[in-house]
DNA sequence: GGTCTCCTGAAGGTTTTTTTCATGTCTATC
DNA sequence: GATAGACATGAAAAAAACCTTCAGGAGACC
C-alpha cells in the first residue's frame, strides 16, 4: 500500500532543498512525473507562479498527475508544494544579482521591467559597494571634523549641488550651522564664513571639476578642513582634500552614470549625519543617563523611545503620515 | 475621471520587503485592514500557512476584507499575497535577522562601521523593494505621458524638491522641456505653462503635504496628466493623481526616514528617464537595429506565456524573466 | 496470450477564493 | 442640526482552484 519510497519529511515547508530533492529522485519517477519534474527544474520561478492547471498543461499532463506528484514528493497537496517551491525560489533569488549583467547595460530591446530591474540592481550595488569600501577611519575623521566645526560649508555643482543642499537641510535640522553653495563664485564670496576648525564638504563625482578644486583649495588655504566625497580614486580633487570618502558606483552604458553615484553620495552623507546625530544624542543623553542611574532604575540599553529633543524623530509607534 | 493605474506588480514572488511595506502603511489602513496587518506582523510564519478564512477568523474580520487587504497592499488576490508572504518568511528564516534588525534602528552604542552597514542595508533594501513592487503598467503609462508631453512640470517641497530639480536636469539633458518648482506659489503662478497633454510629476514621500496636493489638483483641473511618486499607499495625493508610482522605503528609527525614500525616488526617476531615452533612442536607432537584425544576430530570448488570468488589467508587457 | 498491476486522464465533487450587494457609519455640506 | 454622499464592512452567491473517484490502457509477469 505504500506508494513510494521517495519522501522527505512530510509538510516541512521550511528549509529543505526541494529542487535538489526532485533532481535526486528523477530516476524514481514515472513518465508523467518526469515531465512535471523537468518542467519544474527547468524554470522553477515560472512554475512557482502557475496554478495547477497551468502546470498540467505546460507539462502535457493532467491536473490529477500534478496532484499526485505533489504528494509523491512529500506534500499534502499542490498548494503545499507550491508554497514550498515559492519559498525555495525566493531564497535562491535572494542570493544573486548577477553583476555580469550590469556591465552589458541597457539595450533597446529591454522591456520596462528589465530597465527597472537593471537600474535598481546597479543602484543597490553602488550602495553596498560604497558601504563596503568606505574607510571607517576617514569616516570617523569626517564626523570629528563636523562635530568640531562651528559652521560647515557644502559645495557641489550640478547634481552634486543637490546633494549639498540636501545635506544642508539635514544638518540644519540637527541644529548644525551649514551652508550649501552651488557655484564657485558664491562660495568664494562667502569665503570668510569658514575659518580654521571649520569644515568644507565638496561633492564631486569625477573629482575633476575645476570649480570644485578651486573652491577646495581656497578654503584649505584658510585652514578649513576639506572633506571630499568622490567616486574617482585619484584626481585633482583628492590631492587637495584632507579627508576623502569614496563612493563606488560603477558606470554603465546608456545612462548619465552619475545617478548611481549620486545615490551613493546620499547614502554616505546620510551615514555621516546619523553618526553626528548619534554623538550629539549620546552627549545630551549622558546627563540624563547619569541622573537616571542615580535614581537606580537603570535597565534598558535601548535608546529608542522618548526624549526627542529637537530631533526630527517621530515617536516609534506612530509611523507614516505626518 | 477614470480608473487609476495603481498598485504593484502582480505575481512578484521574489524579493520585496513586504513586511516592511505593511508596517510602513499601518497608518494608512482602516480598522479591519489594521487588524489584519497586525495579525500578519505579529506572526508572519503562522499566517503564511493559513488559508483565507482562517486568517479572516483569526483577525476577527471577514474573508472579503482579507481579499481587499491583499489587493490594497498590491497583489491580485489572496493567493498572490500569501505566496509573497511565504517567500518573505522563507528568506527571513534563511538569513536570520536581517530586516528585523532594521527596525531596531541605530543605537547609541553602534560603532561607525555598524551605522554604515545598517543605513546602507536600509537604503539598498529600499531600492530593491521599490523596484520589485513598482507597477510596470503605471511605469509605462508615465513614460507614455512624458513622451507625449510638450512640457513636463516637476514639483516637490523640501528634499522632494531636490529630486525634482535633479529630474529637471536629466530631462533637459535629453532635450525634453521640464521645469521644477519647489514651492506652490511659484508653481501655481506658472500654471499656464502646462496644458492638456502635458504632464506634472509630484514628489511627496508622505503624500499629505497640503501644498503638493493643491498644486496637483490645480494642474489636474487644467487637464494635465498628474504623476505622483510617493511612499504612502493611500493619501490625499494618491486620490488626486492619475498615475501613482510607489516607492517602498521602510521607516527606521533615528533617522528622518526620508532618506531611503529619497533614494528610492531617485531610482524611480532614473528608470523613467532611461526608459524615455530608450524610446527616443530606439527611434533614431531603428535603422541600425533593423540592419543588425538582417544580419541575423538577434538572439530571441522571449519569455513565453502571456500570463493571462482574467484580465482586469492592461496587458502589461510580459515580465522580464527571472 | 492472458491476467494482473499500476499509471493515467476525465469527470464530478469539495474546498477555497472572489465578486456582488445590502447595510451601517462617518463626513461634508447646506 | 439634518441630509446626502461616500465609503468601509460582512454575508452570500458566483467563480475558480483543487482533490477524489473511476474507468481505460500500457506494460510486466506468469
Amino acid at each position: 500500500m505504500v506508494k513510494k519510497v521517495v519522501m522527505a519529511e512530510p509538510t516541512s515547508a521550511a528549509s529543505s532543498d526541494l529542487l535538489g530533492h526532485i533532481r535526486n529522485s528523477l530516476s524514481a519517477f514515472h513518465a508523467t512525473e518526469l515531465a512535471i519534474a523537468n518542467c519544474i527544474l527547468q524554470d522553477p520561478v515560472q512554475v512557482s507562479r502557475m496554478n495547477i492547471s497551468k502546470l498540467a498543461e505546460h507539462s502535457d499532463t493532467s491536473v490529477a498527475s500534478v496532484v499526485r506528484f505533489s504528494k509523491t514528493v512529500g506534500y499534502k497537496g499542490f498548494p503545499e508544494f507550491r508554497m514550498a517551491l515559492v519559498g525555495e525560489v525566493s531564497r535562491m533569488g535572494q542570493i544573486g544579482i548577477d553583476t555580469s549583467e550590469l556591465d552589458s547595460g541597457i539595450t533597446v530591446e529591454d522591456s520596462p521591467a528589465e530597465i527597472i530591474r537593471k537600474i535598481a540592481a546597479a543602484d543597490a550595488l553602488a550602495i553596498q559597494a560604497t558601504a563596503q569600501r568606505l574607510d571607517v577611519a576617514s569616516f570617523s575623521a569626517a564626523v570629528d571634523a563636523w562635530e568640531k566645526a562651528k559652521t560647515i560649508g557644502l559645495f557641489g555643482v550640478a547634481s552634486g549641488g543637490f546633494v549639498a543642499m540636501d545635506l544642508q537641510l539635514k544638518l540644519n535640522r540637527q541644529g548644525k550651522n551649514a551652508i550649501a553653495w552651488r557655484d564657485s563664485h558664491n562660495a568664494l564670496t562667502s569665503l570668510s564664513l569658514l575659518g580654521p576648525g571649520d569644515s568644507l564638504v565638496a561633492i564631486s563625482h569625477s573629482g575633476t571639476t575645476v570649480d570644485t578644486v578651486d573652491v577646495m583649495q581656497e578654503f584649505k588655504n584658510r585652514g578649513v578642513t576639506v572633506i571630499l566625497i568622490t567616486n574617482a580614486l585619484r584626481s585633482p580633487a583628492t590631492a587637495v582634500a584632507d579627508i576623502v570618502l569614496f563612493t563606488s558606483a560603477r558606470e554603465t552604458t546608456f545612462r548619465s552614470g552619475a545617478t548611481a553615484s549620486r545615490i551613493a553620495q546620499l547614502t554616505v552623507v546620510d551615514c555621516l549625519c546619523v553618526a553626528l546625530a548619534q554623538r550629539n544624542w549620546s552627549g545630551t543623553r549622558a546627563a540624563l543617563d547619569e541622573s537616571r542611574a542615580a535614581v537606580g532604575s537603570r535597565s534598558g540599553r535601548k535608546m529608542v523611545e522618548g526624549n526627542s529633543r529637537r530631533s526630527d524623530q517621530k515617536p516609534t509607534r506612530s509611523r507614516g503620515g505626518k
